[in-house]
DNA sequence: GGTCTGAATATTGTCGACAATAAGCAGCAG
DNA sequence: CTGCTGCTTATTGTCGACAATATTCAGACC
């Protein structure tokens, strides 16, 4: 896990420079809900809690702007991203068009040591106490995610980052904060295991399909609890 | 268009900040050619180019590096992307499957005036000398390109951002390069004739289908005269 | 002659200060 | 009491200078 909840020290990974090592700790802090969605991003703030000049975070802002995670206004400043409702439900529509097709691709190529790594992905998942309790299903991350392992196995290296490195940021954060509501580990996790057949099977038709009937499933989950859970952050962004 | 060849000014559009202003103009010197693939960016050139800080420049650099137009490297540098072949390949892969869905959607929500609108854009192609000769259906951009109208016309502003502010850039800027390469204009606008006609029937699947065939097939057409082209791009890549 | 080492150089990364714009607030008129 | 005006304040935008790192090139060694 990248970072804990209410940390804010700096992501201190060997990569040299401030501004890389800011912008990796409030994309954490962000997609963690550590940062609430729709606050301001204060600069003089951010940068004494990470005890850096505004120069690196001003960089970090505006990479972080590019994917996605903030939206800033000149002369105003940046906020932390709020999807609405429909927003949300476009992102789902294009993660049923892109990962149906890294579903396709994984199918066609990816090799028998990695579906075998994939199916040992999903065996923890089940054997796992928490996700049988439906909670961490949510907050599963990077190679440990059984989405992630799929988009990896198409093989297209273009459609890798995008999804990984720029949708699956909000995606993720997403899942967060909906890890309250009330979800569906029990049919996701069979919908997983017909994918699983298909890419054994080397079938990418058919992978196609499941993948984004279990998107959409996904997508008509989240709007089934669209509203309670937009209550829930109506109320966090009230403390602004 | 946006800039002319070899233009170096500032885009002085009224919005206020010189970092905008910088991105915006780097952008379009990138997309354009002005700024060779594969170069590399210089901070003090630039800003001296410019006639501005590093610290504006630094900060639009971060975000065109978010919008793959450049590749960086901490403590090197940035240098302006060249796509591989591979890599091409895998952004038309991409483009099949989100402009798929963009027509199809396209196709069951544009209104009678939009698709109205997007005949014209097919007339004005048609009629156009330049066009009969090749030439500038490459250079196309924005409001008059058929598949920008589209994509818009699929009412997923998801999906519109993504396409239009993200990838497309690249889309252009391999457009751009290939111009001079032998392309196929008449094939196209065939394509795009059927494309409209099942857009104005309001049939989402077979629009998706032909938009796929369509631009599986520009990619082939890419495929087909990449050795030729990358040849070109090798020799302006040697003036570094 | 080729290769490694080291200093000189140039570029990137970071900082603190100043300028410009927007938000917040007090005071006043209606 | 409400709405507007002007000032105060805080935040963002921009700049120039300094520090840290990588590249380059000269010279020595094998």
């Amino acid at each position: 896990m990248a970072q804990g909840v209410g940390d804010t020290a700096l992501i201190t990974g060997d990569s040299a420079t401030l501004s890389e090592q800011v912008f990796r700790s409030i994309q954490a802090a962000i997609v963690c809900g550590d940062i609430a969605p729709g606050s301001k991003i204060s600069e003089p703030e951010l940068a004494r809690t990470y005890g850096i000049s505004r120069g690196p975070l001003r960089e970090a802002i505006h990479r972080l702007e590019g994917q996605r995670l903030l939206v800033r206004v000149p002369h105003v400043g940046a906020r932390v991203v709020s999807l609405s409702h429909k927003e949300l439900i476009e992102l789902y529509e294009i993660r049923e068009s892109l990962e149906g097709m890294a579903g396709r691709l994984a199918a066609e190529r990816m090799s028998k040591a990695e579906v075998d790594q994939l199916r040992k992905v999903l065996d923890t998942h089940e054997r796992d106490a928490s996700f049988q309790a439906g909670v961490g299903y949510y907050q599963q991350e990077g190679d440990y995610d059984f989405h992630y392992k799929i988009i990896q196995g198409s093989g297209n290296q273009t459609l890798v980052k995008l999804l990984t490195e720029e949708l699956y940021q909000l995606v993720r954060m997403y899942r967060i904060q909906y890890s309250t509501t009330p979800n569906r580990p029990q049919q996701a996790f069979e919908e997983h295991h017909s994918i699983l057949d298909a890419i054994a099977a080397g079938d990418g038709e058919l992978t196609e399909l499941l993948m984004r009937r279990h998107i959409a499933a996904s997508r008509r989950n989240v709007e089934r609890h669209y509203q309670g859970a937009n209550d829930t952050i109506q109320s966090l962004r009230g403390k602004l």
